[in-house]
DNA sequence: ATGGTGGCGCGGCCA
């Protein structure tokens, strides 16, 4: 299974990037964040067309997950028990006999901020669930827009980001109890280069600069992680004319 | 430089 990750920042804006990079790489799976699409307007043709199934869960302007599969998708779950959140940024499903979590984790604005608050209880919340989940389900992944960078080797100036929203303590502390459920950042299994991100603000050429975050990650069980034969970051979409502000991020499991 | 750019949707929010 060749999975990935993709925060796209807008699906009808990006469509012909992602349409153009599925007919490169050939993904089994692409999980999609930001699509920022309504439900009735999802582009299902433009992924048919190539051969994919696709699941979806949208609002206007904001948010908005979505699943592209070769293969069939099923037991789709939209919801985080214990949470009444009418922000569509969860989409559980079972492909392939692995179950998948696309997320789009908040991103909290600033960490003195109500929206933070919200980030931290959702991630708990999170938390949760995926411990009860993980009891029936051996083979998963997490993957997704997490707006946290693990550690600071994933920031490309952790002196000016100490204590920022995205790089804060109380947030690491957040992604370090989800892994210590049972989950691996499988990028981090492989040989890297250093200054690896998956980000780049659209602002003061950022990515000209290559000052970015590693804040798009892919997390499996250990069952999993040692079927995991690659992990990498395709820099190549954020080159485009009119990017997003994310890149894809790609790993390969022998299921 | 407390700014900068981009998407949505047409003013202001969000990232």
């Amino acid at each position: 299974m060749k999975i990935a990750t993709w925060n796209v920042n807008s699906l009808r804006v990006r469509l012909d990037h992602v349409i153009d990079w599925l007919k490169r790489e050939h993904a089994d799976v692409l999980a999609l964040q930001e699509t920022k699409t309504r439900d009735e307007n999802f582009p299902i043709g433009a992924f048919s067309d190539l051969g994919y199934n696709v699941s979806f869960s949208g609002q206007p302007t904001y948010n908005g997950v979505a699943l592209i599969s070769r293969q069939n998708i099923t037991d789709v779950r939209t919801e985080i028990d214990g949470l009444e959140d009418p922000q569509r940024r969860v989409l559980a499903a079972t492909i392939d006999g692995v179950r998948i979590y696309n997320l789009y984790v908040p991103n909290g604005q600033s960490v003195d901020s109500e929206k933070f608050q919200y980030k931290l209880s959702w991630l708990d919340a999170l938390k949760t669930q995926i411990a009860l989940d993980l009891a029936q389900h051996p083979n998963a992944i997490l993957l997704g827009d997490f707006n946290i960078a693990p550690e600071d080797r994933d920031v490309h100036d952790p002196a000016a980001w100490k204590g920022k929203v995205l790089c804060s303590e109380p947030e690491r502390k957040a992604l370090r109890e989800l892994l210590d459920l049972g989950l691996i950042d499988v990028f981090r299994g492989f040989e890297q280069d250093a200054k690896s991100y998956s980000w780049w603000d659209y602002r003061a050429a950022a990515f000209r600069r290559n000052r970015g975050l590693r804040i798009d990650l892919i997390l499996a069980t250990e069952a999993l992680k040692d079927r995991c034969s690659t992990c990498r970051i395709d820099v190549e979409p954020r080159r485009l004319q009119r990017p997003s502000d994310h890149t894809p991020v790609i790993a390969e499991f022998s299921v």
